[in-house]
RNA sequence: GGCUAGGUAGCUCAGCUGGUUAGAGCACGUGACUCAUAAUCACGGGGUCGGGGGUUCGAGUCCCCCCCUCGCCA
């Protein structure tokens, strides 16, 4: 039995997540954990709403709503979706928690005592009217270059040309509208990255086994241009984690907080430790997690995250526990994913484009989008997302190959023999056949699983389905029934434990299907089928069994059609 | 413009260090079966592997040039 320690992205407080955003970190690194579980590893699945920052502020805003509520609020909302999605998290936390506080001002502290943190006094723009300094991206303009009257900060919609916020013509505040602004000299914290070049290059290089994705990234904000930059730690906010030096106040620093990225990876920690704090645990709990010097050297730990992602958990974060000093756990492998389009184009959350988490929970159970989701994973490129790609996808696997098994076998059976286990007969060479074929589909099946091939895992386990459809046809109980009906109930006993064994193995993809399959099937028994032939015969003669709902039902075009309409455009 | 990753059957994608007639699922066609959500199973048609050069006994797989898509950066 492994330990098994798995991080999603966190997803950012500021509106629910689409799809998109989904299958690129959360959904992926929750197969994961219910597999590992499922194999009996000891799992700890951690992730948190990222909540800090000026979007954030903004939003609250926007609402009439302190920041600090409105997180609180947003926060529950995406913990209840993550729910509706069974996102198995052992703790979903909150990067303002105290635990974050205190942990993200600990690592500056470290950093800065090994020298590692550089203070830059530079000039930034100040809104007078809103009392705040703007980063780049709140100031607009006129361009200077193609004259768009909306351009931004840091580049021009219009004509894509970067910019500095000073090169615009007419700045205002992007907030109020004000054009009372101002150049500002104020000073941050920056993290010496370049100082960590070598060793983040040799760490990165060690690791041979990561996606080509991951790494390409890593190495090219290593190598690119001038190198790995030093990187501005702090911001001139007020919704975010104080500077101070571990417990210390930071002189010059007051009224500063740190950078959302900063603080952000942190809260990977910070959440772990928020769920010993939830469990009256103590902290040796947590820290035999992420402390190599307490218990966590013998930890594999695994990162989720869409590319977007990449070069803070290759570099940012690597940095910052290198640099502490500390024996904290660094990440033994990072699974990194493409963009996920839709419908020709990409989701965008600001144009309301594609399907929304809670949209999709409304229209159809988390079954039918684990499952196409997590069979189309935008692993070696971006993927697309379309509705009758979608449709048929799910009509044809979850419906057709696995759902009307489940179907045709528990209502023969009880037609035939009533609803227990028939007892007659014995085992063939078609059985054993079978359970042969099943056997080196399911180690095909582990082994993608264990490697994380999301969708080739997909495929593995769609064609253990289709195994079990292939041996009924060929055996055909329904016509051996008439002449020797022993055989038949052999047959029949074998398929109602192999649904059984599809509800084990298909519940990291699937798991309320899979509850159903089990359920109907009068079991509890979720051992993983480590020698296929002992978990057939789980079920024994005589065992009561029901015929369930229909599993899955179909998505028909008129849905379909309904939908894609409704989606089209800006979400209401 | 620089860099990454891609461009393989109508669609979505596999093809590791180059090696027999290029694979899967869906869709399509034919047949079988009738237990089942008009589901299932079998067989079949279909691709000059983005374009052009080159290396090699042999290239989708290596090298060079070009075209296109996506993303990152400037």
């Amino acid at each position: 039995m492994a330990r098994i320690l798995i991080t999603s992205a966190i997803p950012y407080i500021n509106g629910i997540k689409h799809l998109g955003n989904l299958v690129g970190s959360q959904l992926p690194a929750d197969l994961y954990a219910r597999y590992c579980r499922a194999r009996g590893h000891e799992v700890m699945f951690i992730c948190a709403t990222d909540e800090h920052g000026t979007p954030a502020e903004l939003a609250a805003a926007k609402v009439g709503k302190p920041v600090e509520a409105y997180c609180a609020e947003m926060h529950e909302v995406q913990k209840e979706i993550a729910a509706g999605f069974r996102l198995s998290f052992d703790h979903f936390g909150r990067s303002s928690s105290a635990r974050n506080h205190r942990l993200t001002q600990h690592f500056a502290g470290a950093l800065a005592d090994n020298g590692l943190i550089e203070e830059v006094s530079e000039k930034q723009v100040f809104s007078i009217t809103d009392n705040r300094f703007l980063p780049d991206r709140y100031i607009e303009g006129t361009c200077p270059n193609c004259g768009y009257t909306r351009a931004r900060g840091d580049q021009c919609e219009e004509c894509t040309k970067q910019l500095d916020p000073t090169d615009l013509i007419n700045p205002r505040s992007a907030i109020s509208g004000s054009t009372d602004l101002e150049v500002r000299q104020t000073k941050h914290l920056y993290l010496r990255q370049r100082a960590l070049r070598g060793k983040l290059e040799a760490w990165i290089d060690s690791k041979t086994d990561w996606p080509i994705l991951t790494t390409s990234i890593a190495k090219k904000w290593l190598n690119d241009g001038d190198g790995l930059q030093d990187r501005g730690i702090t911001r001139d906010l007020h919704w975010g984690v104080p500077v101070k030096r571990g417990e210390a106040d930071w002189p010059g620093m007051e009224g500063k907080v740190f950078y959302v990225w900063f603080d952000a990876p942190i809260e990977y920690i910070a959440a772990t430790a928020e769920w010993a704090d939830a469990h009256g645990l103590p902290d040796a709990a947590w820290q035999r997690w992420w402390r190599t010097d307490l218990g966590a050297d013998d930890v594999r730990y695994v990162q989720f995250m869409g590319k977007d992602n990449v070069p803070f958990h290759t570099l940012s974060f690597p940095a910052t526990i290198m640099g502490s000093g500390e024996p904290w756990k660094l990440v033994d492998y990072i699974k990194s994913f493409n963009y996920l389009n839709y419908d020709g184009g990409q989701f965008s959350t600001s144009q309301g484009r594609g399907v929304f988490m809670d949209q999709a929970l409304s229209i159809l159970p988390a079954d039918y989008w684990r499952w196409w989701l997590l069979s189309h994973a935008p692993e070696s490129s971006d993927s697309e997302f379309t509705w009758e790609n979608f449709q048929a996808s799910v009509n044809k696997d979850l419906a057709d190959v696995l759902g009307n098994l489940v179907s045709r076998v528990t209502k023969f059976a009880r037609a035939k023999f009533g609803e227990t286990v028939p007892a007659g007969g014995s085992f063939g060479p078609r059985e054993q056949a079978l359970i042969d074929d099943l056997t080196s589909g399911l180690r095909a099946y582990e082994a993608c699983m264990q490697a994380m091939e999301v969708r080739k895992a997909a495929a593995e386990l769609r064609a253990l389905w289709v195994a079990g459809n292939e041996y009924l046809q060929n055996a055909a109980p329904w016509t051996v029934v008439k002449t020797d009906p022993e055989h038949a109930q052999a047959m029949v006993r074998l398929a109602l434990n192999l649904i059984r064994v599809y509800a084990v193995i298909s519940q990291p993809f699937i798991p309320d299907a899979a509850a159903s399959m089990m359920a109907a099937m009068g079991s509890d028994d979720w051992a993983w089928p480590d020698d296929l032939a002992a978990s057939l015969a789980a079920l024994p003669p005589g065992h009561a069994f029901s015929v369930p709902e229909v599993l899955f039902a179909k998505i028909t075009d008129e849905s379909r059609a309904d939908w894609q309409q409704r989606f089209s455009g800006i979400r209401a």
